[in-house]
DNA sequence: TGAAAAGAGTAGTAAATTAGTATAAATAAT
DNA sequence: ATTATTTATACTAATTTACTACTCTTTTCA
């Protein structure tokens, strides 16, 4: 739902993987990311189930890109860790209002348009963008 | 930082004082707005150093709005509540990055720009557009 | 063929944040 | 003075985030 420091390391490790161009093991990637070992490793699973990066198990195993960087945005990265972006939780399915009235709220409805827009600019920065100025 | 319950349950008692038009007292605007008359006496007082309500103590004391409803914004009670929002706590201004380098890194320039995005579409959300339809 | 080097999966714990409560003090109206 | 109200501080409980531990499986290659 929102960015937490789980994204921010998913991010990380995603600009890793495209900047050194090749197969990496979750070791180095943890030492150049500053991510721990085992919340890396956490962390690479999830890209993987996302379909963002590839992994090779046993010796000289390790995770490549599924993608191209410019075919990986940041949205990719976020949602795939968090889960779907919203502003407030009230934008969540499983939510419920403890207010009692029925029916869509104003607040509701400004949250639910600011949570598009920013879902769209999350889409519009992608790796192959950001590869060079780290 | 984000938007939380608590700026939630700010918008309602805001937005039940500008719907009511005259003074209120906190358990009235608590059964009001489904929040607890304790909780929501805090968030009245946060309210209040904000600017955005006036108090009035001692028998039929209670709470009142401090300026018209145009010139209330979503953006004036939920940043009354949390501090400035952020996207990303990168954002904020003690955090320290865990990653060595220094500088100023391509997310955290994404992140700036849609929270700056972010706050004007809080802005341009105030209590006189939006009073009509709870 | 079996040891070593990787990742996968599940469960658990610790830290931080959010949500909410309790209690005592101050103030204003009557 | 009494009562109805807010103020202030401190506290606790619940939830979420961040991170770790342990065991299992797969792959490579001597
Ligand atoms: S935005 Fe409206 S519907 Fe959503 S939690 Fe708040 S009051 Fe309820
Ligand atoms: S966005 Fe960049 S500077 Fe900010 S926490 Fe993440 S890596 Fe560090």
């Amino acid at each position: 739902m929102h960015i937490t420091l789980e994204s921010d390391y998913a991010l990380r490790i995603v600009l890793c993987l495209v900047r050194e161009k090749k197969r990496l093991d979750a070791k180095t990637i943890s030492e150049h990311t500053c991510v721990t070992l085992r919340f890396a490793l956490k962390i690479l699973r999830k890209l993987v189930a996302g379909g963002i990066v590839k992994s090779f198990k046993g010796t000289q195993g390790g995770y490549e890109l599924a993608k191209k960087p410019e075919e990986i945005s940041l949205k990719d990265v976020i949602e795939t860790v968090e889960g779907t972006y919203c502003l407030s939780r009230c934008l969540q399915d499983d939510y419920e209002c403890s207010r009692g009235k029925s029916g869509i709220c104003c607040f509701q409805k400004a949250f639910d348009e600011i949570s598009t827009l920013v879902q769209e600019r999350l889409q519009h920065y992608n790796f192959g963008m950001l590869k060079d100025d780290f």
